[in-house]
DNA sequence: CTAGTTCTGCGTATGGTCTACGCATTACAG
DNA sequence: CTGTAATGCGTAGACCATACGCAGAACTAG
């Protein structure tokens, strides 16, 4: 009758909870057959295997020879099952910077982890982000990416807006590189001549006296030559770390 | 018997060639009774009322009195249908930046418009984005955000990543705070208290011996205080733009 | 004026999605 | 042994995109 009122506002879901740790099999009923960590494992091995476009809460049941239906006694609903997906997909963060590494080279290592975990796992950029993380893992990420900060003289909030300012970065330049070749299996041309297609095609369409600027970036060949996205990843990267650094400059002045 | 094959690999698709004005209609049969650029319009005004999500084939048809099928005379597939919604729902670019301005106000100009546009349109980041941009108004956008490095010593190359760095960073900060907006509304709770409310559930969940730097963070208040979103937004552009004027230095020197 | 051609509108049907609900079965507490 | 509660899951409902085929409209060629 009287409502049963948490602490704190927004609830937890279950599988997120016991994510954590803080759930206990309550005593009664028949043992359960499955785990969120075993439906959690078999979605993460769809997605790896045929994207996620192919995890369906009937093809995860599949893959464990379960009913579908069943694994809604573990999960609350697919949105829920895609944040453990996350969490699980991530994996453990790469660990506090080296003792002997200035914040530099500390959030470098840190955006390469990122990175590689992005680029193994191109999935992960296609599941619909809902919130803020809560899950063990992405905290730990985070926890490892803030630590990299911890011998500058930048304020909490000013640490939290460049970690943030760097996640974006990353995942942006993930999604862009991994849009390349999804896209050229789509079209079922080689990667490396999937740009030069789509230069080709906007020379076609664009009126050069229009678009100047375009056309001076299309006939400067900048699209046709394939660099190395490694490249094209450390270039943003310094980008952004120099804009902090200037930062951090002043800060400490 | 023998394939057509174009100049260039990937097709245009047809409605996106029509957004370019290159298709005449064909002069037999029935007149057409709706346009490419009506049901774009209905699907954009759908998206704006209730979402993207509540953009499907059938609703979009209801909303111009037609039947679902018809549509599909128009556009080959929803996702072509997404694709020209995007295009309409940015908006004409905001014009090449001002003569007396240097590539600093220029890009915050630019970068401004843009966030602007994301902010009266969440649904925009909502559309999976599948490649390239190839619609005339996308290509617009970029052609005026290229003009502000017009000035600028640095290579076609560099000037591309530079915009990239600098749209990627909007559409995250976009994201960000679309997802507040979206949840604490789904959450049923004021706005301003979203961030609190997590900031709460992270602390409970976190031990601070494991999480000491995100604990510091928490302990800070950082995210209890509502400060201006654009406040935030300002934060992360200027860092951005300060590492791109390191840059534009160096290569000036 | 007529015949042929081609394009439009759209009804029907297929195969997919998530998930609410209810029932039989199981396993433990007392 | 009985009551209770949790599990596995079958059924069914409400959506979704879209392939296909057909009736009719509007033009062109003769």
């Amino acid at each position: 009758m009287a409502a049963k009122t948490d602490d704190s506002g927004p609830v937890l879901p279950p599988a997120i909870e016991s994510a954590w740790g803080l759930r206990d099999r309550p005593p009664k009923g028949p043992r359960p057959q499955m785990s969120v960590p075993t439906i959690v494992d078999a979605a993460v091995r769809v997605a790896d295997a045929d994207g996620l476009a192919a995890v369906s809460m009937s093809r995860v049941a599949k893959e464990l020879g379960a009913a579908t239906m069943a694994l809604y006694r573990y999960v609350g609903s697919k949105d829920e099952l895609l944040m453990l997906m996350v969490d699980t997909g991530y994996g453990p963060p790469p660990g506090p910077p080296p003792a002997e590494a200035d914040w530099r080279a500390g959030l470098t290592r840190w955006a390469w982890a990122d990175h590689e975990v992005l680029r193994r796992r191109p999935w992960l950029l296609h599941v619909p982000i809902s919130g803020p993380p809560i899950t063990p893992q992405q905290l730990g990420w985070m926890e490892d990416g803030l630590r990299c900060l911890d011998d500058t003289t930048l304020a909490e909030g000013e640490k939290t807006s460049v970690l943030l300012l760097i996640t974006g970065y990353i995942r942006n330049e993930a999604s862009l590189t991994a849009q390349i070749i999804e896209g050229s299996r789509a079209a079922g041309i080689e990667p490396g001549e999937m740009m030069p297609a789509y230069s080709r095609m906007v020379a076609r369409l664009i009126d050069p006296s229009r678009f100047p600027a375009l056309h001076r970036v299309l006939a400067a060949g900048v699209l046709d030559q394939d660099d190395d996205p490694d490249d094209e990843f450390t270039f943003g990267l310094d980008r952004i770390l120099d804009g902090i650094e200037a930062l951090i400059r002043r800060r400490a002045a």
